[in-house]
DNA sequence: GAGGTCAATTGGTCAGGCCAGTTGACCAGT
DNA sequence: ACTGGTCAACTGGCCTGACCAATTGACCTC
């Protein structure tokens, strides 16, 4: 308790916005985006709080900055990134079940090695997270942070980026409809909660207990997830979301 | 050749400079930069093109903006990490890290569901390595098909996906060319061995037994190459061009 | 049609200024 | 002597407005 504040600085929410829209494919791969001069009108900024975000999206990877001709989008999704052709992949419950092994096992490691700093920046993610569970986009960023955060502590540089593509495969146009009828300030509150008792655990130096608070918070994700699938889908394939038609190499 | 002229961006060269220092070791950990608006003058630019630069680093990891106080120096060169316990430092000791975490929680996994028929594809990839160690090209397919396999058992796309996805990293010519110095028919053998007693635990459904296989089995991978790592580089850690003389601001 | 010209557009840089958070010296009260 | 509060100097965050440099495409000339 007693987190940092944090103070998100402008740059950085416009980044976190501008990001989210790629990685959602709100913005096609190779488009132009609007001049700097009328980007940063349409978001109410001035042109070099905008041209901050900009140059932080271009460090990342995300756009190219062309002089004289403007700025491009270079890749939607991480999907794409790594090289991968065509589109959603898999399911979403496959994502959960599959981000509830791996990450548990990233939390169960963590446990054993967290600093007092590294909990602090777990700290301020789920501040973050609190003061934003009413917006739809601000919390996910909060959401992924702590997320990725978690990985960053183990100091492994793939995990952190294996952590946080598995998250960004969730913005799926598919993925963000089902998420839309089960998603809101009170399932995100309960996220918050989960997450809390992860924190706690791999503040505490408790392996098995960060690893089990860590694959509850996604079951019960997928749980929710679920249901909601369920109502709007009854009828067809019930279940199918796991341990299931895995002939041969399943596609290696 | 008649390659890009890429005429430099002001910003970017100027993140260059400061990198380079940091990386050099001339500016300490933890040393506090001075203010934005004496570092734009003593470098001959506008404190706009500064902090474009100073966000480059900062997105980068190698320094601290903190709002009201300075601006602080977060890590030093790579020679430094790797001195230290922990190491974000990216690299092939790195990815089999990652892979041992990632891993051995798939493999305990798949042994809690397990079926003969998927026993009878991790056999195939045993037997099609057994009889290829000599061949390097064509033990790097068997043994990839024996790590995917295991995910496959688990039902789960994502899971294969990622697990290929890591082992194909080590296509690198860096990576290659140290593999190259400890990899051979005996090493190979060495590791079909360690196959098998993962393959038995899964087969037999001993989840933890899995577990532990799979990750003997990564992290002796992890020490065969951190030896033949040593011995290429024995001698050259100079060690010394680090940790001295960085008092005052180092002529920034 | 080929090739050159030029102006509109866009990113790159600069100058100066105001606001807000941080910090530490200083002071009043206990 | 210690605690707690105040305040001013300093520092990063952000803005306005302007000019420069690279790109691009329409247009013109041959």
């Amino acid at each position: 308790m007693f987190s940092a504040v944090e103070s998100r600085r402008l740059y950085r929410q416009v980044a976190d916005q501008i990001r989210i829209m790629i990685i959602r494919g709100e913005l096609a791969i190779g488009q132009r985006l609007p001049a700097e001069r009328d980007l940063a009108e349409r978001l109410s900024v001035s042109r070099p709080t905008l041209r901050e975000a900009l140059i932080v999206l271009e460090v990342e990877g995300y756009i190219n900055i062309r002089m004289g001709s403007g700025i491009y989008v270079t890749r939607k999704s991480a999907a794409e990134a790594t090289g991968n052709e065509r589109e959603p992949l898999e399911g979403p419950f496959e994502l959960l079940q599959a981000r509830a092994i791996i990450e548990c096992a990233i939390s169960e490691e963590a446990a054993k090695s967290a600093r007092p700093q590294d909990i602090a920046v777990l700290d301020e993610a789920l501040k973050a997270m609190s003061g934003v569970v009413e917006d739809a986009r601000a919390v996910l960023v909060a959401d992924r942070a702590f997320h990725t955060g978690i990985a960053a502590i183990v100091g492994n540089a793939t995990l952190v980026r294996v952590t946080g593509e598995l998250f960004d495969m969730r913005m799926t146009p598919y993925f963000e409809k089902l998420a839309s009828h089960f998603e809101g300030p009170v399932s995100w509150r309960t996220a918050l909660e989960e997450h809390r008792a992860i924190r706690d655990a791999i503040a505490a130096g408790n392996a098995a207990g960060a690893r089990a608070a860590m694959r509850t918070h996604l079951t019960n994700s997928q749980k929710r997830f679920s249901e909601s699938f369920g109502e709007e889908f009854s009828g067809e394939e019930g279940r199918g979301h796991a341990a299931e038609s895995n002939k041969g190499n399943a596609g290696i």
